[in-house]
DNA sequence: CTGAAAGCGCTTACAG
DNA sequence: CTGAAAGCGCTTACAG
């Protein structure tokens, strides 16, 4: 049952072809430059040999290991697991491995996920979001490996970026609320810390209620960890502090799910008595009822994209300062005119029992 | 900005510290063999120098990579994406570095994978299910690398496995429909083959029904991708097929988050009308209302058990031959009596209005 | 187009 | 406890 206890090397297979290890080295990498009666018979005891290249070796020799590392916050979450999959695919079309780290919202593990990821012999690197330590940025340029950020489209580090303006999208979608009719909003955030895209999405609402002259209190604002039952909780809170509240927005589905389950739950109507909106646009925003409004983010896309800029970076050639890639607002059932015209603080929406 | 261009190897730390690079060496990796003064003195020079050792080298000259390999369906999956995190975290506590594979639930890329990573250079695998190509059992043990299989209690291969029974779960869990009441029933299954988990959770339905004489009609039955929607036309489906239908068991929480969703579209109530199951036990499982009766599985606890057995594996120790964690039935509000104690087929359940 | 050989940066008996 | 040196299995100028 146990096979050949000891690896195959290229010495055996250039023995058994009646040929220099070169020879089999070049059939393996650069076919091309090899005749073909040669380069037949080689393939032939390659193939039942079933020869496995030892990679370090080979990474030891050529300096390269065809791996490009991901590190994200974490896979649990359905954005970068999708972007994940896109590039590993794309990648792996490149002949490229990727390797996933994640450091689950923490610098530091960040920061030693890329020293262990350098260790084991990466050709370049994918961040997410542009918020690392400063520590971070300067061991991968002192290694000269290639790496770029994603899911933002700009970096003040001057690293190339794919992603999307999450100011902006928050900014539109907010203005689209704004245009409906609200006054009245709340404000549920995800604390996860360092987290520039959260913050920007944050931004772009409250920039988009100042160009109305509309206050956010902080009672209309919650940051909470990022779970369903934290957007549940999150809309009770904001309901209680402010029963005229009549759009919320949520940094993400995720919790928009919840403030919408917690509507249901308070007997609030969505969306005639409250609006909700997320941000993602995962499969369960589409298919609960109300179907949620929010923003498409391409997440193959990401994935797509980064891969070619990291691949033609490895290569050597120089990638784009930055993609955008485009983000979509979904207007779907969750959003609507708010019930009553506000008048006054008092008795509206927050009656939380209905007839 | 841009640092040293060359990465600092053992031989310069070495004519810093004034020692021989075998010194550097042992400092690194069985630092209790060096003196104290020595150790101190490298040590100093390691930190302020900022080595980082070159893993290939390291590799080819011990024949050890320190890296596990973990090769999911898919990491879209917040039961895989759980369990991997837990993996990963206990395996750095270990010194080990985890490279994750996804194949999509296709075995030829399964086997790619596992020969990518072989070439790549991995100390242990750990595979999902047990139903993989012959050729990569053979594989692996050919390159004797000691592996493992998860989220199954025991292989018929023979490999040390961490899981638990899931023909017994849904068995159990269809009992508990039975000892309600219910007698007719629907069964919403994932479709992705291969799949042995979700064949045996169908397996144990069955079983129980067979157990009580029940008959269970192919239209009763759906195969459907893993999505959301896919739950929604299922239950849509099956309920067009036998409006008498009173339970339904859906292979995954996914499934039945989308039966629900329908139902309640449809204007059936869940669980006046109509019992709905889940299995995987996700964070929506427990938010959503009617909250869903699911079987919860311990990922987190699989992910370290299976961290611990591949550690023992890989430092020539064995491990049990399998080890079973322990699932456990939640009962929430999806499931209740069946509303009229059943006659006979006709007007009940499905008519799909209600006053 | 092919091969002999140096070299990649470590680890690890072995000797002292 | 420490060092000199062989060797891990490849790649890649270089020469022919």
């Amino acid at each position: 049952m146990a096979g050949e206890k000891r690896a195959k090397r290229l010495i055996d297979v250039a023995e058994a072809a009646g040929v220099s290890i070169a020879t089999v080295s070049r059939v393996l990498n650069r076919p091309e430059t090899v005749s073909p009666e040669l380069k037949q018979r080689v393939t032939e005891i390659l193939n039942e040999t079933g020869f496995v290249p030892n990679g370090p070796a080979a990474a030891l020799a050529s300096r390269k290991t065809r791996t490009v590392g991901a590190i994200v916050p974490t896979i649990g979450n359905a954005v970068f697991a999708d972007g994940i999959v896109a590039l590993q695919t794309e990648l792996h079309n490149s002949g490229y491995t990727l390797i996933i780290a994640n450091h689950q919202y923490n610098r530091e593990i960040e920061l030693e996920s890329v020293r262990a990821l350098l260790r084991r012999g990466v050709d370049g690197f994918v961040l997410v979001g542009d918020d690392h330590l400063p520590e971070t940025i300067q061991l991968l340029r002192s290694f000269d490996v290639p790496f770029i950020v994603t899911y933002v489209h700009e970096s003040k580090n001057n690293i190339p970026a794919v992603g999307f303006d999450n100011e902006l999208a928050a900014f539109q979608l907010t203005d689209y609320l704004l245009n409906l009719g609200h006054r009245e909003f709340g404000l549920i955030a995800n604390l996860n810390e360092p987290n520039d895209r959260v913050r920007a999405r944050q931004n772009g609402v409250l920039r988009a209620l100042r160009e109305r002259k509309i206050k956010l209190p902080d009672r209309q604002i919650a940051h909470v960890p990022y779970s369903i039952s934290s957007g549940r909780a999150a809309l009770r809170a904001i309901k209680n502090a402010n029963p005229d509240v009549s759009a919320v927005f949520c940094t993400q589905d995720v919790l928009a799910v919840g403030a919408i389950i917690e509507a249901q739950a308070l007997g609030i109507d969505v969306p005639g008595d409250l609006s909700i909106t997320g941000f993602d646009d995962l499969e369960i925003a589409g298919e609960i009822e109300p179907a949620i409004t929010t923003i498409r983010i391409p997440t193959r896309e990401i994935g797509r994209v980064a891969a070619g800029y990291i691949a033609r970076l490895i290569a050597g050639h120089d990638a784009p300062q930055s993609t955008t890639v485009p983000v979509e607002m979904i207007i779907r059932e969750s959003t609507a005119r708010p019930a009553i015209p506000r008048r006054g603080p008092g008795r509206p929406a927050g009656t939380h029992k209905k007839g």
